[in-house]
DNA sequence: TGAGGATAGTCCGCACTAGGACGAAGATTC
DNA sequence: GAATCTTCGTCCTAGTGCGGACTATCCTCA
């Protein structure tokens, strides 16, 4: 993506791989959310929502990288799936809390953790325990760096 | 994204900071690519095209991961910027031939090395050489898993 | 050569994306 | 208490994204 003919520096080399192989988890990801007849912003609006009792427009938003304009047209279609409700708060009447209905909140206990289940095994058979910290922690400083102004 | 509270799970530690990285790349990445005044996909077609004698469209959909169906509209835009043409085949009147024209030329020279050096030291101070070539082989590792079925 | 199958690009519907504009409603400051 | 600032959620626009339907064209094989 955007990134071509890198493998000869020997920074960006690794720029490539982190895309491709976030791209390639992104298409199994997807697919098993899909499974569930979810997009993946609605999955990860009813990830976030679970074992919570609630929370705002602002608080979702800024759990689940949904940002506010498009929360609303996401909510908008979980509501009418009747997994989510909007309830008005009384001490802030600018607010609105979201929390998972009863079906929303069944959705969520059956197929979290089947979720997590399914996408394990791709992790165990590609690395080992000290790879996996290894990783991790590379990826870390990666992210940081990233994050960090330029 | 889609998946929280992983932390403790041996295996699943590292998804978080992949789509963490990734994502904290993206919004660096995007911040540059939005200052040439082009979308995502735009430069990416632009990339893609740079250097070549020009390709079909299914190519371009192949080499940039921008899907055919969104590819239609993504042309459109530009060569309204008057950045590609579309010129017909003479040996297959199905395939239409997408290539830069000069002034699509123009920009793909003056931005692509300034882009590239742009990320750059964003790998430099994250990761020594060493630590590059062990990310990356840890990455495609990973990659490689994801790609086969599950 | 003529029928069936494959491929190319376009178009469509629905969903998502960022960011900005907006009105309503709290919070702050004097 | 009133002007101002900030925050909250919604709406808007332009651009993506996917997959399926569609037409035109090419290829294959009997």
């Amino acid at each position: 993506m955007d990134l071509p003919h890198l493998k000869d520096d020997p920074y960006l080399k690794v720029l490539r791989p982190l895309v491709e192989t976030y791209l390639a988890f992104w298409r199994i990801d997807i697919r098993h959310i899909k499974s569930l007849r979810l997009t993946p912003s609605q999955f990860d609006v009813i990830a976030t929502l679970g074992d919570t009792e609630g929370m705002t427009c602002s608080e979702l938003s800024a759990q689940t990288l949904v940002t506010k304009g498009t929360l609303t047209g996401v909510l908008d279609r979980l509501v009418s799936k009747g997994l989510i409700r909007r309830d008005a708060m009384k001490r802030d009447r600018r607010c609105t809390k979201i929390s998972l209905t009863m079906k929303g909140d069944a959705l969520f206990r059956k197929t979290f953790a089947a979720h997590l289940a399914f996408l394990r095994p791709f992790f165990e058979r590609a690395l080992s325990p000290e790879e996996v910290d290894q990783t991790r922690a590379l990826l870390l400083r990666l992210r940081d760096s990233f994050r960090q102004e330029g």
